[in-house]
DNA sequence: CATGTTGTTGACGTTAACGTAAGCACTGGG
DNA sequence: CCCAGTGCTTACGTTAACGTCAACAACATG
C-alpha cells in the first residue's frame, strides 16, 4: 500500500461511486496519532476499513468517525462511550418506527451528558477566573505600594 | 479516627480557627468514591491531609481540592494536569510580581485549554444534534407514509 | 535482482488509575 | 478483657489505551 491513491477525480465526477480512499499513514500524519492507535481503534471496533491487497483503506465515512473518535478522546470519553456514539452515526435509514424513537431517545442521553461535561468546565473556568481576578487584585496593589 | 469530629461551633464562632475538620469515608461518601481513592490521589500529590492520631483529616479547602479532581476527570483531564490546576490554587499571597504574572499566564492558558474542550463538546452536540434532527426527518415520513 | 518503502500481524512492555487482599494498630462497648 | 469497627500500610492485580519490536509480504525502483 505504498500508493495511496488520490483518485484523482477528472472534473467530470461520476456520482458517488469512487469513494475518494485515504491510506492509514495518511490518516494518522492528519490527524497527528499513530498507526498503531489506528489499528487499536480497529481492533476495537471503532473503524472497519476495506482491504485493499492486504492494506487498510479508508473512506471518507471513516475519516469522519475518526475525527469523532479523537473528539471524543478530547473530551474525556472512553473508548467504548465513543462507541456508543459512534452506533447512532450508522446508515439506519431503514429501521422501525420503534428503533428509530429509540435511537432518538439515545441522543438525546448523549447530548445530556455532554452537556453536563460542559456545564463541569464551565464550572472550572469560573474558579479559575476566581482565582485569576484575586491574583490581579493582589497585582494591582503591589503596583500601588511601588508607586507610593 | 472512628470519630469524625462535627466540631459542633457553638454559635459564638470564633474566627476561622478550629477549621471544620472532616474524615476519609466522611468524603469518600459525600462524593460517591472510594477510600482508595482519595488515598491514591493524597499519593500522587493532589490532597496532603492532617493526621491526628495517624487518621487523616481533611480541612473544608481539602475538601474542595477534591471536588476539584473530581471535576477535573468528569472533564477528561488526567490526574496530572489536575495537579497543574490545583496548583493554581494555593496562598501564594506572598510571592513578586514576576512570580504572580506568571500565575496568571498560567490561568489563562489552563483557561483556554477548557474552552478547547467545550468547543469540541459543542461541536459534537452539534453534530449529534444533526443525526437526531435527520431521524426525526425520516420518522415523520413514515408517519405521513402510515396515515396516508 | 537487490533494496527500500509501506503495510500487516503478533507478542510483549508500559502508564495511569485505581481495586483487592493481608496484616497490624487503635478505640469504644459489652 | 475481648471483639467488632475503622483506619493505615504494603504489595500485588487489573483495565484501558496504547507503544515497541520482530518478522514477514507486496510493490516500486535502480
Amino acid at each position: 500500500m505504498h500508493n495511496a491513491r488520490k483518485t484523482s477525480r477528472p472534473s467530470l465526477a461520476s456520482p458517488p461511486i469512487d469513494d475518494e480512499l485515504y491510506g492509514i499513514t495518511e490518516l494518522a500524519q492528519e490527524f497527528g496519532i499513530s498507526l498503531r492507535a489506528i489499528r487499536f481503534y480497529e481492533d476495537k471496533g471503532l473503524l472497519a476499513p476495506r482491504r485493499i491487497n492486504g492494506g487498510r483503506a479508508y473512506t471518507r465515512r471513516d475519516r469522519v468517525r475518526l475525527g469523532l473518535i479523537l473528539r471524543g478522546k478530547a473530551v474525556g470519553m472512553s473508548l467504548a462511550e465513543i462507541e456508543h456514539i459512534l452506533s447512532l452515526y450508522g446508515d439506519h435509514g431503514e429501521g422501525h418506527a420503534k428503533q428509530l424513537e429509540y435511537l432518538v431517545d439515545r441522543i438525546d442521553a448523549a447530548m445530556r451528558e455532554l452537556d453536563m461535561r460542559r456545564c463541569n468546565i464551565e464550572a472550572m473556568c469560573a474558579e479559575l477566573g476566581e482565582v485569576k481576578r484575586q491574583l490581579q487584585r493582589t497585582l494591582a496593589a503591589k503596583r500601588r505600594a511601588r508607586k507610593a
